[in-house]
DNA sequence: TATATGTGCAACTATTTGGTTTCACAAAGT
DNA sequence: ACTTTGTGAAACCAAATAGTTGCACATATA
């Protein structure tokens, strides 16, 4: 049962969560008062979100805060880079065409 | 069965794939001598990752050639954009602290 | 034409997933 | 002390997932 970030991302209410305590740490009840399904349930992904280590507990009194670790989010960034470079490379060959055409144009 | 990039993406083979034909585009079976599972199994990715439109088809002869849609790849980028935001905010507010201790000194 | 090759698809299976209901337990309020 | 509130964990379930094997079919090659 072991899960990594992109599989933690996968589910379209993970990525909910994850968007919802980006701007400020919310309890698993706040949480869930954003969703349709139950408290239970959105406790089960803070759970995973959890091992992933996307997301940290903040306990205060009986409550808990939720907050993200948005520096493991750039895991996926780095991810992300190796194909950046492929598509910013397409972008520079798109510039040296037009500045060809241009220059043909004179 | 309807299928999103990031649960195209979550799982590790798909991912192996993609960076695989990041590089150059290849046939099924070019693909899955890189991989322990049969070829189906690797078809059934590559079905998965042609519905949502990571990957494209080039037929040529009796063979058929996969390439990285390098452009969707972007979805993902613009997902992370907002939380791209927040990092950064913070390495400002570093530098923000950093330049009041420096200045704090003087 | 007969055979080999490259590929996709259907059927079946074990495992994982996301959800629910029920329970346990600690902290706060009465 | 009793009740309410906030939370996690266990048991169970339907659906989805990733894999396998077997088959169909078109395109090359002998």
């Amino acid at each position: 049962m072991r899960r990594d970030i992109f599989q933690a991302i996968a589910d379209p209410t993970r990525r909910a969560i994850i968007a919802l305590i980006a701007l400020q740490a919310m309890t698993p009840n706040a949480i869930a008062d954003h969703f349709e399904s139950s408290r239970q349930a959105v406790s089960k992904h803070l759970k995973i979100l959890t091992e992933c280590e996307l997301i940290k507990q903040e306990q205060k009194g009986r409550e808990i805060f939720y907050k993200l670790e948005v520096e493991k989010m750039k895991e996926i960034d780095i991810w992300l880079e190796q194909f950046r470079k492929i598509w910013e490379s397409r972008f520079e060959q798109l510039d040296a065409l037009l500045l060809t055409l241009k220059n043909a144009k004179k």
